[in-house]
DNA sequence: CAGGTTTCTTGACGACTGTCAAGACTTTCT
DNA sequence: AGAAAGTCTTGACAGTCGTCAAGAAACCTG
C-alpha cells in the first residue's frame, strides 16, 4: 500500500508541475487540460484519472506553488547577522526572483485574481497571501530586531506595501523593461527606510 | 456625416458598457461574445459591426474605463483647504470606490494581469497605470503642499504602495470582509503618516 | 504463465467559442 | 415613390473546451 499511494502521489506531482508550467506560460484564462498534457509526457485523459476535474487539478497546484514560495528568504532571515546584511540577502533574493521567475510570479497574481470572481479558489488564495505575509513579516521584524529598531506598520500592511512594489516591478519586467529589478531595490530601501524606525526616534510629531 | 459619425460612437459606446458590465461580472477568462450581447439589447453578431474582433472591443472598453478612474479625487484635490480635509475626502472616495465599484476594480487588475501574457494588451494598460500614478501624485503631492512637508519616496512609489493596500482591501472586500474598507483606511492614514514628514524634520538619521 | 488490478490512451459527446457571410429590416436620400 | 446606405439578426463554420466511457497496455500477484 505505501509504495502505491506514493507512486500515484508522484504522478500526481509530475502532472502538477506540467500544470504550473503551461499556467505559468499561458495563464489561467488560455490554459486547457490538452495543453498541459501536451506539456507531459502523457495523453489528456489522464488528468481525470488522477484529479477530479479542472478545479480540483489547479487548486492542488495552487497548494503546491505556496510551499515553494514561502521558504524562499528563510535561508537570509537564520544566517544573517547585521542589519546590512540581511537587507543585501533579501534584496538579492528579491531581485533575483523577479527575473528568473517572473512567469510564476505572473501566474500567482493570476490566479489570486481569479479568486476574485470564482469562489472556489477564494480559501486557497487567501490562505497563501497569509503565509506570503507571515513570510515578509519574518524578514522585516527580524530586520528590525538586528537594526534594534520599531516598526511602523502591521504585518498586513507591510505585505501590501511590499506586494504592490513587487507587482509594479514585475509588471515592468514583463513589460522588457531591464531596469525593473534595480528599481525595485531601490524602492523597496526606501520604503523600509521609512517604516522601521530607530527606537526613540519617532517618525512625526 | 457629423450625425452619423455620433449614432455610431454612441452604438459602440453601449456595447462598450454592456462588455465593461459583463468584465466585471465574469473576468476576462468567462467572457464570451455571446454573453455579452445578451447584457446589451442587441444580438451577438452586431458586435463584429462597430468593432473588428474580442481584442479591438476589449481595448477599447479599457480605455473608456480609464477615463472614469482617472478624475476620481480631482474634485477633492480642487476643493479641499487644508491637510484633514482633503485627507477626510480623499479616504472617504477611497474606501466609497472600494465598496461601491468592486466589480469595477477586480476587472482592472484582471485586465492589468492579462497584460502579463498578452502582449496586445500591455501597452493600453502601461498608460492607464502611468494616469492612475499621476493621480495618486496629485493627491499626495497637495497634501504634502497643504501640510507643509516633504514627500520621501518617488510616483512611482507611491502608486504602488497605495495600489498594493487597495488590491489587499479589495481582495478582502470581495471575499465578504465588512471591516475592509475601514482597514484600508486606517492603513493608507498609517502609511502618509511615515512618507509625508514635515519641513525640517528628516525621517532617519 | 494466467488473472486481476492499476494505469493510460483513444475517441467521442455536447456545449461553447470567435468569426463571418447572407439576408432582413430600418433609415436616409433623391 | 424607389433606390441606396446603414444597421442588425440569423445561422452556420471550424475550432476548442471539459468530461467521460470503453478498452488497450502495463504491472503486480498468485
Amino acid at each position: 500500500m505505501p509504495e502505491r499511494v506514493d507512486k500515484f502521489a508522484a504522478r500526481r506531482a509530475e502532472l502538477a508541475a506540467a500544470t504550473l508550467r503551461t499556467l505559468a506560460e499561458l495563464g489561467y484564462a488560455r490554459t486547457s487540460l490538452r495543453e498541459i498534457a501536451q506539456n507531459s509526457e502523457f495523453s489528456h485523459g489522464v488528468l481525470h484519472y488522477y484529479f477530479q476535474d479542472k478545479v480540483d487539478l489547479i487548486t492542488h497546484c495552487v497548494r503546491e506553488y505556496k510551499a515553494v514560495c514561502v521558504t524562499r528568504y528563510d535561508q537570509v532571515v537564520a544566517t544573517a547577522a547585521t542589519p546590512d546584511e540581511l537587507r543585501q540577502g533579501f534584496l538579492d533574493k528579491l531581485a533575483q526572483t523577479l527575473v528568473d521567475e517572473a512567469h510564476m510570479h505572473r501566474l500567482w497574481y493570476d490566479l489570486r485574481n481569479q479568486s476574485m470572481f470564482e469562489e472556489s479558489f477564494r480559501a486557497d488564495v487567501a490562505a497563501i497571501d497569509a503565509s506570503l505575509e507571515r513570510m515578509v513579516w519574518r524578514v522585516v521584524s527580524r530586520f528590525a530586531e538586528l537594526a534594534g529598531a520599531r516598526l511602523q506598520v502591521t504585518p498586513g500592511v507591510m505585505y501590501a506595501l511590499f506586494d504592490g512594489l513587487f507587482q509594479q516591478a514585475l509588471l515592468r519586467r514583463l513589460a522588457g523593461d531591464p531596469g525593473a529589478a534595480d528599481d525595485l531595490r531601490a524602492a523597496v530601501t526606501a520604503v523600509v527606510a521609512q517604516v522601521v524606525v530607530l527606537d526613540r526616534e519617532p517618525a512625526l510629531g
